[in-house]
DNA sequence: TTGCATTGGTTTCATTTGAAACTATTATAG
DNA sequence: CTATAATAGTTTCAAATGAAACCAATGCAA
C-alpha cells in the first residue's frame, strides 16, 4: 500500500465551488470523503485482521448478531447495508471458524438463523471496546458539540446521497 | 448491486457511544461514513462510467492533469491519493483511449511525462460542471454556514485517519 | 391441486484491487 | 569508473467484489 500521506485542501477553505475557477480535486468534497474513508478503513481493516482474523464485512456480520440475533442473512444485509453477496460470503466463512451458528427458520426453510456462537460472542465482547477506542481516537478533536453537528450533516449528506443514487439509476434506465 | 437503502440510526443522538450499552453498528461513525461514501461513489462511478466511459480511478487522474500538467506517475498519484499500481493502470486505459498524452522526461527517462490530449481536456471541460452539480445537489440541504463546518470537521478526521492509520501500522511492526 | 412468480441464499464469472516481484534508469558509495 | 542502492513505473498473482445465473422453498392465482 502507498504510503498514507493526503494532499491538503488550499487553507484557502472559500465558500462556493466558483464557476469558473480551475476544478480542484483535492477541495471536492466526495473525494475527501472517499480518501478519509478509505484511510479510516485500511486502520479498522488492519486491526480487525491482524487481531482477529477477520474482514470489516465479517465484523459487521459479527455486530448486528451481537446485538439483534437471530437473524436471517437478509436481515443481515439490511442491517449492514451489505448485498446478499458479501453477506452470504461473510457468513460461510464465520460459519467454518465457529464465530457464527447457522439454523433454519423452522417456518420458512428458505431462511437461515444466525446467532454469535459462544466463541464468536467472546470475540464480539474483545471487540467492541477496541472498536469504540478507535472511534473515540478519530473524534478526539471535537468538541461535543461538533460531533453533534457532524452527526447531523453525515445523516443530512447520506440522504441527499441515496436520493442522488436514486435519480442518477432513473435517467440510466430511461 | 443491491437497493439503496440504508438503515437509519436511532432518532435518539446520544453524544457519547455508552460504555456498557450493546454496540450499534448504525450509530459507529466509521461505518455510516463507509455507507455515505460507498452510496456517493456508486453515483458518480455511474455517471462517469455511463456517460463517459470513464472509472473513478481514471477520472481521479484527468482532474489533476487537467489543473497541473505535466505530471509524472508519481505526482499523480500523490495528489489523487491512489498507489502507483492504480495510476498505472488507469493512465494506461486513458493512454489507450487517447484521452492523455505521455512522453518521457527529458531529464530522467525513468519518469514520464502526463499531459491531456486535446479529446481529453474536452472531455474533461465537459464533465467538470456536471461533477460539480453533484456535488452542489449532495450539498443541497445544508447552509452554507453548515458547509464550512462540513469542511472544517471532515478536515479534522482526516488528520486524526491518518495518525491513526500511522499508529496501528507502528504497532503492526513492533 | 398445479403451474408461475417471488423470495432466500449460493455459485459462477468477469472485473478490480493491492502487495510483491520485476524491469529500467538514475544516484551514490567505495 | 564500478557496484550497490534507490527510484519510476509495470506486471504478476492471489484475494475481494458484484452482477447475473442459479437452486431451493414458499406464495399465489387459476
Amino acid at each position: 500500500m502507498q504510503p498514507v500521506s493526503v494532499p491538503r485542501p488550499s487553507p484557502s477553505a472559500d465558500d462556493m465551488p466558483g464557476e469558473d475557477e480551475p476544478f480542484a480535486l483535492e477541495r471536492f468534497l466526495p473525494y475527501r470523503l472517499s480518501v478519509l474513508t478509505n484511510t479510516m478503513s485500511r486502520a479498522f481493516a488492519r486491526m480487525y485482521g491482524e487481531r482477529f482474523g477477520l474482514s470489516i464485512p465479517e465484523w459487521r456480520v459479527m455486530a448486528v448478531l451481537g446485538r439483534f440475533a437471530p437473524l436471517s442473512a437478509n436481515e443481515v444485509a439490511e442491517r449492514t447495508a451489505m448485498d446478499k453477496v458479501r453477506v452470504s460470503r461473510a457468513v460461510a466463512r464465520l460459519i467454518k471458524t465457529n464465530v457464527v451458528d447457522r439454523t433454519t427458520d423452522a417456518t420458512d426453510r428458505r431462511r437461515s438463523a444466525l446467532r454469535l456462537s459462544r466463541t464468536g460472542r467472546r470475540m464480539h465482547d474483545a471487540i467492541v471496546p477496541m472498536a469504540r477506542e478507535i472511534e473515540a481516537a478519530l473524534l478526539a478533536g471535537l468538541t461535543p458539540a461538533e460531533r453533534e453537528t457532524l452527526d447531523r450533516l453525515v445523516t443530512k449528506l447520506m440522504d441527499q446521497a441515496v436520493q442522488l443514487y436514486r435519480t442518477k439509476a432513473k435517467k440510466a434506465e430511461d
